[in-house]
DNA sequence: TTTTGAGTTGTTCGA
DNA sequence: GTCGAACAACTCAAA
């Protein structure tokens, strides 16, 4: 028994983590160590990066101190810490993103040179990508049969906790500082803090989830989404907790789990949709583009487009870092079908905010509005902003929470400024028509299908 | 083997 | 004001 290696990524969480236990199991002192590479932070934004240093402080201050910090190349870093600490084992929770993999694959390889084995412990899914197929083998494509297929597949019970370990004493990389966040405030990150919000949610929302999810005005969802995206906790944990909390809402919520999973499992069998429509036919519509459409996504990325609804969910997003899930789909919708803008762009925006951003989600999300992806929405269901604020936001509050020069318009009329007596100072009128450019939509979706 | 019906999240139009 | 139909085309499962 010798000493081992917990390659850390997004598994930052000490409870049901299978690949802490093969690393304790398999040694009798463990080194934990997080890489923190350039070429995944980098592209995160302030929000992003400053969470995720938050959630590695708190993973660090569970490990008594012991979290050896690293920066720069993982190749590079593994096999350097590893050989250092005379570890003859790496144990990783395996990554099923396309860098996740290449990356694995190649520190895999630069162990294996001084003979130092890799090894794959769970992942960040109930059910690894892949492993849900037809009959036929082949992958599904609809997300029904899949959650049917899924949930008969079923998954495993949590991983007990770790035993008492002996954690080896490295001296890493300082933890740089934190980036300036402007305002902005950002939900608790780390373990402790994931469970704590999952418990309040599971005993006061959870019942009614299937209702008031659709309401950013109530805290009607989890917010576990950026500890899930971090392994804060694991989607396993809240699968087993479910098991016994029989309520509509609870099922819905359990569908919402599994939604993670199949967009895992497309881009797993897909690649390249991440920033490729997967449909030819309806990823072919002609979107404007060019320095002549920047004004136009500047207004819908800062909140400025002059429908109500849309703004607050993007200042939502540019404030805390999160947007309510709702707002995600009527956002991306202008974006996509009010302004004609290439879905990949506003993907961009939303990862590079989103603290919970996940390619997976993110962008089969952004393909499933956009009419592009696996299992898309039809063409023809064009969100109408007035009608969805009316709906999902039906006093106006969430609209007032994030748009302050509309603070003063009282009741549902928040969604209709155009309407008032008395234009609002600093807020502006409807950038576009949307009656108009919905059926310019629809018109570029005919030609598109005409086409093929 | 073939057929049939259903499929996350919507809106508009006309009766 | 309310309600059902229409808005495609394809995947999948069950009959």
């Amino acid at each position: 028994m010798g000493k081992s290696v917990l390659w850390f990524r997004r598994d930052l969480r000490l409870a049901d983590n299978p690949a802490l236990l093969a690393a304790a199991e398999s040694a009798r002192v463990v080194q934990p160590l997080f890489v923190l590479d350039p070429t995944l932070y980098d592209q995160a934004g302030p929000p992003r990066q400053a969470y995720l240093l938050r959630s590695l402080r708190a993973l660090d201050d569970a490990l008594g101190g012991h979290l050896l910090l690293r920066h720069g190349d993982p190749v590079r870093q593994v096999v350097e810490v590893a050989k250092r600490a005379g570890a003859d084992q790496v144990h990783i929770a395996a990554d099923y993103g396309r860098y996740g993999v290449r990356r694995d694959a190649a520190v895999e390889k630069a162990l294996a040179e001084d003979g130092i084995t890799l090894h794959r412990t769970g992942s960040p899914y109930a059910v690894a990508p892949g492993r849900v197929r037809k009959p036929d083998g082949t992958p599904y494509r609809v997300f029904t049969p899949f959650s049917r297929a899924w949930q008969e597949h079923g998954w495993r019970r949590p991983a007990d906790l770790p035993p008492d370990l002996e954690y080896a004493r490295t001296k890493g990389d300082p933890f740089p500082d934190e980036p300036d966040l402007d305002g902005l405030t950002l939900p608790e990150a780390g373990e402790r803090a994931a469970l704590a919000r999952w418990a309040d949610f599971a005993d006061t929302a959870l019942a009614s989830y299937d209702t008031d999810r659709d309401r950013p005005d109530r805290p009607g969802t989890s917010r576990l989404s950026p500890a899930l995206k971090y392994g804060e906790l694991h989607p396993r944990t809240l699968l087993a907790d479910l098991a016994h909390r029989r309520s509509r809402g609870a099922e819905v919520f359990r569908n919402e789990i599994c939604w993670r999973e199949f967009y895992a499992d497309v881009l797993h069998h897909n690649p390249a949709s991440a920033w490729e429509s997967l449909d030819p036919v309806t990823g072919g519509i002609e979107v404007d583009g060019g320095p002549e459409t920047d004004d136009a996504f500047d207004a819908w990325a800062n909140g400025r487009t002059g429908y109500p609804i849309v703004d607050a969910g993007m200042r939502q997003l540019l404030s805390v870092g999160w947007m309510h899930n709702r707002l995600r789909m009527i956002t991306a919708s202008f974006l996509v079908k009010d302004l004609h803008l290439a879905w990949q762009r506003g993907a961009e925006h939303f990862l590079h905010y989103l603290i919970d951003g996940d390619v997976a989600s993110n962008n089969h999300g952004w393909q499933w509005t956009a009419g592009t992806g696996t299992d898309a929405a039809p063409y023809f269901r064009v969100f109408n902003p007035t009608l969805q604020g009316k709906k999902v936001d039906p006093d106006g509050e969430y609209v007032r929470r994030w748009v302050p020069e509309l603070r003063d318009v009282p009741g549902p009329a928040v969604h209709e400024p155009w309407k008032l007596r008395q234009p609002v100072p600093g807020y502006p009128a409807p950038i576009v028509d949307h009656d108009a450019e919905r059926k310019e939509t629809l018109r570029r979706y005919e030609k598109a299908r005409g086409r093929s």
